[in-house]
DNA sequence: GCGATTTGCCTAAATGCATTAGGCAGATTC
DNA sequence: GAATCTGCCTAATGCATTTAGGCAAATCGC
């Protein structure tokens, strides 16, 4: 018989389009063994269990989601660097909705520490730079940032702002200026 | 045999305990039927799925976490009454932090537009009766608010701040204080 | 009170996903 | 080309979901 030629890369790399597909929670060893038309026990040579491909899939998401929050950030600074940077989570969330839910699976500490997801905190705070923030406000303004952009991403997903209408591209706007605002004026209070 | 007195009523809130017990995902029709004593079937009278479970979890969340914010928000205005909507969102993540997760439950159109989640709309927009700002602002100030909120409270949940010595206690107020600025002074770019 | 009906929980059985053990053939190595 | 290794297979188990149909306890009509 033909080898089908998985990989434990392959196999998250599909995982991932499948979560965009069908959602992350419905991302099933079942599910991936079919798209490459093949049993089901083959895919254990190459992943420990389901909760490991889910893992994978989380963190093949959140490097992605780095690498284009790096490239959006590229060459800006202060408010431009802010707006490219929320750009870029939100529209990684709206073109990957399966990914982006995978990106916010609860990871172990180690894992976590491991991640990519490091990176997101460090370029939040390159961001800050372009504010003369100083410690601890500096981490208060990161977990904020960290906040507002998860928090709107994930309510909009989740459709709580279709009884409105209001676009949700100005909403975006607005919060991104306000917190350009608030960033430049929170020194002096 | 002498019958347990199973109710939708009783199954839901049975469930909405388990889920702060063992995680919201993974609460289960057998693991209800365990926790009763009952054998699995029989909870199929009282539930047409286990997605209805789930539903029914999550909108319970939703009417208790909008009566506990309800309470906070009584006679209360301004700062008083954001830092205390804040908190009694925080706090019910804290205290029921399965409950919590329940209540972001991607739910369809429909059942949301039933749902309490409209009262948590509803007293965001009170809350911002204090700040005097007009639509569409207004909207978009709801939709800050909600998503740095439940971002808020997710990443911490998640583990996200754990890496950083700085007291999430503290981030919170911070971020409290400067929604507050933000809102006081955001009519006057 | 007592028969009839409804209701509540049961047994039984099918389906699907996750997981492990062990086998066979195609690819690789010498 | 023989030996080994690797990749995918069959087979079997356990657990969760869901449906169909049964029996006994509770409730209702009288």
């Amino acid at each position: 018989m033909v080898r089908a030629g998985l990989t434990t890369e392959r196999l998250i790399r599909a995982g991932a389009e499948l979560a965009d597909e069908v959602g992350f929670d419905q991302v099933t060893i079942s599910a991936l063994a079919r798209r490459f038309g093949v049993k089901v026990a083959s895919l254990y040579s190459h992943l420990k269990s389901s909760q490991d491909l889910k893992t994978g899939i989380a963190l093949f998401a959140l490097e992605e989601l780095a690498d284009r929050a790096a490239d959006a950030l590229a060459g800006r600074a202060g408010k431009d660097a802010l707006a490219a940077f929320a750009d870029a989570y939100r529209g990684y969330a709206r073109e990957h909705p399966g990914r982006y839910d995978a990106a916010r699976l609860r990871l172990d500490p180690e894992t976590a520490a491991a991640s990519a997801g490091v990176r997101h905190a460090q370029m939040t705070r390159a961001i800050l730079r372009g504010y003369d923030i100083a410690e601890p406000d500096q981490t208060h303004a990161v977990r904020m940032l960290g906040g507002v952009f998860h928090g709107y991403v994930s309510l909009e997903m989740s459709g709580g702002f279709s009884h409105t209408p209001v676009d949700p591209e100005e909403s975006w706007s607005w919060i991104v200026d306000s917190l350009d605002i608030l960033l430049r004026n929170r020194t002096m209070p």
